[in-house]
DNA sequence: CAGGGTCATCGGCACAGCCTATGACCTGCA
DNA sequence: TGCAGGTCATAGGCTGTGCCGATGACCCTG
């Protein structure tokens, strides 16, 4: 038996209690009676078969068991943190949205939310929030659809300004198993390119990037191990140690932090990655300046 | 109005739906009849006010928007899966724990839940988990009262046998908006010490460790800016822009590489720190000589 | 010893969410 | 053309979860 999304209800009281010192005061963060905070909590412990405060006359404090928890339930609440940024933005909001943005996926999935979040907490104005790929985001600015978009691409697109606001890079994972995890050499362009890898469709922004920094050298993708179709699918096939597969370093990050996935060092490969903001070249509107300068300033230097 | 982890009730439905193709199949695999799985979705689809779904006679498969918040709910189950793996393993199974392990808190938070996952799916047999300082683990494992012990410390201990299974780097963090954020030489472990930093309370494995660093080279902590309770804290209050922190960078990796926060160079402080294996001298069980083999093998060479 | 804080317990109620049954629709195959 | 097997939507009815308010025990402080 395995514990489920459904069975978290109640964990932001559990962190909440832990901050505020007691159940009580929880209780009314979250507009709830007192009863039924102890009754989520009770839940959360009976669930997880594990004692996580002692309530005691004047407060409440995690046990030491709790305390581990609580870190893990800090991890799952950010992650709920950026979707929930990223679905307040994607929220079609009637016609009204004050600054409609349009995003290619990697953008969107990785780095947009942090910029929402900082951008809603500096008190900035609603945001609405398109996705697609580099092509349609460029489209949608030219015709006015959108006034901020954000693409992967190092192409130059006539009539639209554009702003460098980062990057990434991609990387080669393997799982720790994989032979190339313990190569002492980095890989060559050539050896990549002959190998088979898992990979995102074709079309997909990362493999088109990975494919043209390929092309730059003169090589071509062999035929693919298998083809995914989703980032997260890509990496737990990876960390099962079905294969190498190239993926953003955004992506990979926690992983590689972890040991769950290591990079393969390439020698003769450009595999840096441009973001840049793009929006109408007859000027920016002032909301518009405002989140290219939080982008630009949130972009690590690299 | 904001969207909280209730709400996501059917994120997994969600997932499995495309993963799967068709909303039927994903109910099965939840063991829920088709119209309940549909009514969840429907009630995904109106708290977040988005159309993640085209149903089709043939299947379903996700919008354009779909795709976007299905990347960011793998990143929260994701999450879930982790802290599951770490509670499984934290409940007390009655007496019967085939394997009983005892880990420092940096080590439980950031590293043993992939450890558990990866034992786990190699058919490891169910495994004990508790939590405390590394003192404390030391001495359970020479009492018996655990097999198996996770540690922070450099320190040796008598009659125990160990074994580096990783380890983490700390780090200075600051937000983007810092003055250290534009440094160009690092700092120097004077400035460091002489600046007022977000600390973890005295105790604390990450605080001994930052403060044994500093010692090394003759220097003491200045008074701190604030003592904040848990990690999670103090990358919030660090990302507010409220000061510098010093964190392990398995905590901050995830921010580090999106620039929600920066880390800053330090130039003559030797802030790494190893993680170690102890068990008893006596010899080792075989399910603790895999367990340790396993972690060893996932840490990364750093 | 009162007052303000904690948490636990009980009883009652409302509604959320589940299931079964059915129907509409499409596709593929005979 | 018609049947079979798949999709999803809708309706109706029931169960049980989870909420609240009230109350009580306990502890600390003044």
């Amino acid at each position: 038996m395995t514990l489920r999304l459904e069975d978290l209800v109640g964990l932001e009281v559990f962190v909440d209690t832990i901050r505020l010192g007691s159940i009580s005061a929880a209780a009314r963060e979250h507009h709830l009676s007192q009863p039924s905070a102890t009754e989520r909590l009770r839940q959360l412990e009976r669930r997880m078969g594990v004692r996580l405060l002692v309530r005691g006359p004047s407060g409440s404090v995690p046990t030491t068991e709790g305390e581990a928890v609580a870190g893990w339930a800090h991890e799952v609440l950010a992650a709920v943190d950026r979707l929930a940024s990223g679905v307040v933005a994607l929220r079609a909001s009637g016609t009204s949205g004050p600054l409609r943005i349009m995003a290619s996926l990697t953008v969107a999935e990785y780095v947009l939310p942090d910029w929402l979040h900082a951008h809603r907490a500096t008190g900035g104005a609603p945001v609405e929030l398109a996705v697609g790929n580099s092509v349609a985001v460029a489209r949608a600015v030219a015709e006015g659809a959108v006034q901020l978009g954000f693409v992967e691409t190092p192409r130059r697109f006539p009539g639209l300004s554009t702003a460098s606001v980062g990057g990434d890079r991609l990387t080669v994972v393997v799982a720790p198993g994989h032979p190339w995890a313990r190569r002492r050499r980095p890989l060559t362009a050539a050896e990549l390119a002959a190998a088979p890898l898992l990979v995102r469709e074709a079309g997909s922004g990362t493999r088109d990037a990975f494919e043209a920094a390929l092309a730059e050298v003169g090589f071509e993708l062999a035929t693919p191990l298998a083809v995914l179709a989703s980032t997260t699918t890509l990496k737990a096939a990876a960390m099962a140690g079905d294969g190498a597969c190239v993926l953003s370093e955004l992506a990979v990050a926690g992983e590689i932090a972890t040991g769950r996935l290591l990079a393969v060092p390439v020698a003769d490969l450009d595999l840096r990655r441009e973001f840049r903001a793009v929006w109408s070249a007859g000027g920016a509107a002032a909301d518009v300046q405002r989140f290219v300068r939080l982008a630009r300033q949130a972009g690590r230097p690299a």
